[in-house]
DNA sequence: CCTATTATCTCGTTGAGCGAGATGTTCGAC
DNA sequence: GTCGAACATCTCGCTCAACGAGATAATAGG
């Protein structure tokens, strides 16, 4: 009767992340209909964003590969992304067959609009805890993070 | 110089976050891909499964507005979750309009089977912090879904 | 009963993403 | 130098999830 034992304060913080998780997919989602756009568009700008934040290049074929898409969808959602005027393509000047894409920079002032007023909120709550409580909430986000992407690595 | 102080340690965690969002994300859409299903799919299991723990019938019709999905999509949604065996279509007793929609037993130990060792995992990492610290890991992601919530309700 | 309302389903259309193959680019072999 | 293999991206035709509009079935009120 010991391992059983109360996990219901456990399990509630799982339940809380799993909240947390559905609820910035719908954040993202509103985001996306605002701008006429689609899940997958707005998954693609992050990871263009995330990209350019590690001063990595991102190419056409690493886009879609990030995203889990074919050629011909990757081809079609750049096309989206450009026609929107989010997006720019540029032949890769050391090797020319790559088409290199970069985010303009209306479609990050747009996501800083849109996302930045939520990150303030949860700076300022992270603000009111003191640095062993930060750093419990790092090592938990940190620990799902890997326990999730073990999972998936072993189950390829 | 003290407003704009050092907030890596609060960026740190936002990305963090944004890293298990994405990461959950993913592992969902890898199930769903095991078993043929699509992201819509699986949402709505997990809906499903929700109203079932909070012992509440789920109709087509609130399923759908659930998931966002007009009255069509939500048609041919509990079709193809029918057709695969994970739901049942159950006529309302007291009001022969509904459809009442109950998910299988075998979809549920699909569930258990994907799902379980990721929140075993989660759990024995909770375990390894005190009470202060599950409270602040509490209290933070109760804060951010409810900001999250706040920002969506307010610009509806 | 007959009508208004509500819950779900059917039909035809749009558009994202897939598979297969075409086009243009680099690089090593000769 | 130019031929061919390997590579990155794009084009074409198709499938299927989701949408809008409207049909069908069942309850509630006069």
């Amino acid at each position: 009767m010991n391992g059983m034992a109360p996990r219901g304060s456990e399990m509630e913080i799982v339940h809380l992340l799993r909240a947390v998780t559905v609820e910035l997919g719908l954040h993202s989602a509103r985001f996306a209909q605002r701008h006429a756009m689609h899940p997958t568009d707005v998954r693609a700008l992050i990871a263009l964003m995330d990209a350019a934040r590690a001063r990595e290049e991102m190419t056409a074929g690493r886009l879609g590969a990030a995203l889990g898409l074919n050629s011909a969808g990757t081809t079609a959602l750049v096309d989206r992304l450009e026609r929107a005027g989010h997006v720019r393509r540029v032949r890769g000047e050391r090797d020319r067959r790559k088409v290199v894409i970069e985010v303009s920079e209306g479609a990050v002032e747009l996501g800083w609009a849109f996302f930045g007023p939520l990150i303030d909120r949860t700076v300022v709550l992270l603000e009111t805890y003191d640095e062993r409580e930060r750093a419990a909430i790092r090592g938990f986000l940190t620990g799902v993070r890997d326990a999730v992407a073990e999972e998936d690595g072993g189950e390829a």
